[in-house]
DNA sequence: TTGAAAGCGATACCAG
DNA sequence: CTGGTATCGCTTTCAA
């Protein structure tokens, strides 16, 4: 590979000068092309690894979150990391599968790769750790989906808590007398808030809560599986459910098929995430849409910010979600 | 920052003996013991574009694919990583959003930040412009689920012909007499080939070709949903419809639902991808399942053995996908 | 084993 | 504008 010395050799200039050429300083238009055009000969490529140790920064950003194997989180990061690098900036990513372990120890290795910034979506880490993992080096970070409690950054969340409260609304407001919800678990921050909506909703319809319509467990496949089943063990079954994620969407609905159990004649359902795939079902689904593009691009606008050396208070946004579904039926 | 000439300084050793005890050399215990100590009262992290400008290895691994918005490559890529991760590497992600401009823009990108290979989901380069973009920086490169003619690297493709021939032939043995297809871009790999698959079943069974009934779009909502509205509207409307990839079904379930047209009783589809998403319909959508975890890991497999050195020939693996939901009907 | 010193390949200051 | 040079922080001979 040739060097910048190289370069400087062949266009008979100083290593200074190719380099003020390559990073777009004021350099004689004969000289410039003379750099050029031995840059070109050579196949020069700027050793990335040497720029970082000098400029200690390495135009990557990382990306923490709990999987992708959601079509919420794909979108999410795909709108992301367009925007990042339009502004030159990659990403490197990793899934800790909502493992407390990997999370922790993926964040601190993300962090130890030199990163510039970090989009992380949080799910059992405490504040203590956060600051222990990440004391030392500060760099600019940006919560998504979720956050830490007592960790005070740029923020990107959704309207968990109205949208629950929303489509249990709706569900009671059919005439559904008992409505369930199959939570996430409630170490993750929209668990809670969601769990939050749903009594606040029936605090708002005077339906007395019952503790053994809510079924918690982890945002998955199975977890909507076996909590349907669960609930339909129930002495009296609920009327309606509403689930809080994708996956326990599809599990609960996969149980359904499997049982026989029609939706919504037998049992109304509200789902949660990827509207474009319930809506194909006849009659649609019910669902909670959340804005899950735009969180992408105002993760990446809030990073871009603080990329940038803006140094306000902390950032906190909200978009909203949208239920869709609830008209045509 | 402390450095490593502070740890030195603070354990009273040469910074080459840091270096050692850091990278696992042999240090007398009591000198390994000071520098442990030193480390962890100046927090000392090793500086990582230090050591790569030094070592030429960055840890870093590209992924370069065409989109993250189906589980299918979400869940492809999160095998990938993680096997990768074990073995020390990290991912830097860049989708190109099916444009062919930033295909390329990316594919150059990637290469220029210094990752130490590259697993690539292919579209629409040639093998000439690979050839230019990665002239002089041979990196290991393993292509996944699509193969650019011409380039001969390692590869991980499924069985797309006999995948859907097979689903053609059983749509076929099921009495259906026009069977329409929904594809991808013949740009891609994948496309043409299911394409062929979708010609030799009807070589098989007998049946002519009627090009009226293949509709080639891109690999999109939009492509199903149009591209069923257009076969509806044939004079003489297919029997069944066999799309190609996840995105096409759910457009083109979506659009059936809208126009009332009912699935099977009307038409007869065999999707694609995702199965776990239709298996929830009932009755159950018939569906090709590619073994997208499997590719992932094998993709991390072969690129980890070439990461490690192996010199062999090229390797080609295919594993096979699996119809799923065509019993229980 | 340990340490001194020579780079790795760029950037950026400063003098000319 | 241009060029010489110190420097970024680490790894790696090579002697001792």
């Amino acid at each position: 590979m040739a060097t910048i010395k190289d370069v400087a050799q062949r266009a008979n200039v100083s290593v200074s000068t190719v380099s003020k050429y390559i990073n777009g300083g004021e350099v004689r238009p004969q000289k410039a092309e003379a750099v050029r055009q031995a840059i070109e000969e050579l196949d020069y490529k700027v050793n990335p690894f040497a720029r970082m140790l000098k400029t200690h920064k390495s135009y990557s950003v990382g990306v923490l979150l709990p999987a992708l194997s959601a079509p919420f989180f794909g979108n999410m990061f795909a709108v992301m990391e367009q925007r990042l690098r339009q502004e030159g900036y990659h990403c490197t990513i990793a899934c800790y599968s909502a493992s407390h372990g990997l999370e922790r120890d993926y964040l601190k290795y993300l962090i130890s790769t030199g990163i510039d910034g970090l989009v992380y979506i949080p799910e059992r880490l405490t504040a203590g750790e956060y600051r222990e993992l990440t004391m030392g080096r500060a760099i600019p970070l940006v919560q998504l989906d979720r956050m830490i409690p007592d960790v005070d950054t740029d923020t990107v969340l959704t309207d968990n808590v109205d949208a629950a409260c929303d489509a249990v609304c709706w569900l009671l407001d059919q005439g559904h007398s008992r409505v369930a919800a199959i939570m996430g678990s409630m170490s993750a921050f929209t668990a809670r808030e969601r769990l939050a909506g749903y009594l606040r909703a029936l605090e708002r319809r005077n339906v007395p809560y019952d503790d053994a319509l809510v079924v918690e467990g982890q945002f998955d496949f199975v977890t909507g599986y076996q909590g349907f089943e669960q609930l339909m063990a129930l002495p009296v079954r609920p009327t309606a459910i509403l689930t809080t994620n994708y996956d326990t969407t599809i599990g609960l609905l996969t149980a359904a098929r499997e049982r026989g159990v029609r939706i919504p004649e037998d049992v109304g359902v509200f789902g949660y995430d990827c509207a474009d795939v319930f809506s194909m079902m006849s009659p649609t689904l019910p669902t909670v849409q959340q804005p899950e593009r735009e969180m992408g691009r105002m993760a990446a606008e809030l990073l871009l910010k603080r990329l940038n050396g803006w140094k306000g208070p902390p950032q906190m946004v909200r978009p909203k979600s949208l239920l869709v579904g609830i008209d045509r039926r």
